[in-house]
DNA sequence: TATAAAATTTAGTCTTGACTAATTATGAAT
DNA sequence: ATTCATAATTAGTCAAGACTAAATTTTATA
């Protein structure tokens, strides 16, 4: 039997600045600033540096820190961190498939369930809900081992005018913003097309044989697609 | 409409002061002291009064504190500690009967939830279970508004012989009893009588047809009774 | 009623994790 | 190579909640 590395015990805020790295870091970890930090988190910029130092001088340590110069999550920070995103995308599928939550009322509540369920809870409700790869907004679910499926998305406002795209995932941050996309169908899995034409502060798309809609640029910013094949 | 009355924020630490006294002051709300919350929580004496000082010196106040003469709680008090009990039987039933959870494994999980689940999961998790009126344990779950039914239970170390008894509720604190409970068919709603005679250490008691079985005091005080026909 | 044991409180310390104000380092533009 | 704006760090403070050791009550006992 190989050995079981334990993980050390973590805090909720300890948790939550182990995700913001990670979030922040983008696909090829790169260092994170401070100021990101704070701004990610809502907390000043020196409470940000307190932390950081602390964390890295911790044995072992989940984060590597350069005075001046950034953090970026080491292998077990990494590991801490998927872990509780797994966490949290699995609460709110559970949440909005066992217990009638709706797509905007999940996130808040599973952003504070994430850091006390045991890993028991995790793995039953893995199973209630038969592993499932994606969130109700289309975020793909870490493995329980840690690995976590490539897919490489694009910003709808991003997107060329006139190739064909389906939405992969949304933002779940803004429950407004997520009431909106229901309302006009923007939902992981939905065919569109940017028309052609500027795009200044908001751009057209058409979905299936509907009428095109207008679309603001903060809004298409938080929808990402994929190529169509892709889906 | 009548007024909301705010809930003030509390924090897990004293949230589980409030469910401790609230535990221990009995039927009618006696005093608490800072010896037996000390025993309780598992936290010296000391710190037990520094947390009573502070409570008791906020507004609006959760608990009335006399000076070695220990504490009570307020009708604000009361009712905190009422909800969190009832997130944690409701917690224990929801984790028994949707997520698989056996019935010495519910508390543990049930302990740290209690004090992080909103009023929303609250309701949505008692409409999944149809509202019900017992945790695993056959503890009654308060309502919604504060309102405890109540249920005059006797120890079943305590019981009078050749009286017959229902099981009302067992102690869920220990695991490995509850386990010993389960394997023995003593359940909530099991029929019995204790067996004439002395016991001083352990006593013998007959479940319907079946062979009677000896039982230590032990295990016999944290089963609760109730005469047959308050079932 | 005097005294000893048990219960409680006080005083002082520690860790976690936030904050503000003041200081320094970095990097871009002169 | 300076200079300046921005980013980041230091220094000092605070609140929550725990702990130990020492002082005080209360209460039970003789
Ligand atoms: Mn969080
Ligand atoms: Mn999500
Ligand atoms: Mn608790
Ligand atoms: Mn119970």
């Amino acid at each position: 039997m190989t050995t079981k590395h334990a993980m050390p015990a973590t805090t909720e805020a300890v948790d939550d600045y182990l995700k913001a790295i990670l979030e922040l870091s983008g696909p090829e970890d790169q260092r994170v600033t401070s100021n990101a930090l704070a701004g990610h988190l809502e907390i000043r910029a020196a409470s940000v540096t307190g932390m950081l130092q602390k964390l890295a001088g911790h044995t072992p340590s989940f984060v590597r820190y350069e005075k001046h110069h950034g953090v970026h999550l080491t292998a077990l920070g990494k590991r801490r961190a998927v872990e509780i995103l797994r966490h949290h995308r699995l609460l709110e599928r559970f949440l909005h498939d066992v217990l009638d939550y709706s797509w905007d009322e999940v996130h808040e509540e599973a952003e504070r369930l994430e850091h006390y369920i045991s890993e028991r809870l995790e793995d039953r409700i893995a199973a209630k809900l038969g592993d499932p790869a994606v969130d109700p907004h289309g975020h793909i679910i870490p493995e329980k081992d840690g690995a976590i499926p490539a897919r490489d998305e694009v910003a709808l406002s991003k997107w060329p005018c006139g190739v064909t795209a389906v939405i992969s995932s949304v933002s779940d941050r803004d429950p407004a913003a997520l009431r909106e996309m229901k309302r006009l169908g923007l939902v992981p899995g939905t065919i569109l097309t940017v028309e052609t034409g500027t795009r200044t502060a908001s751009l057209r798309i058409r979905m299936g044989s509907e009428a095109s809609l207008r679309l603001s640029c903060e809004l298409a910013a938080e929808i990402l697609v994929v190529p169509e094949s892709a889906g």
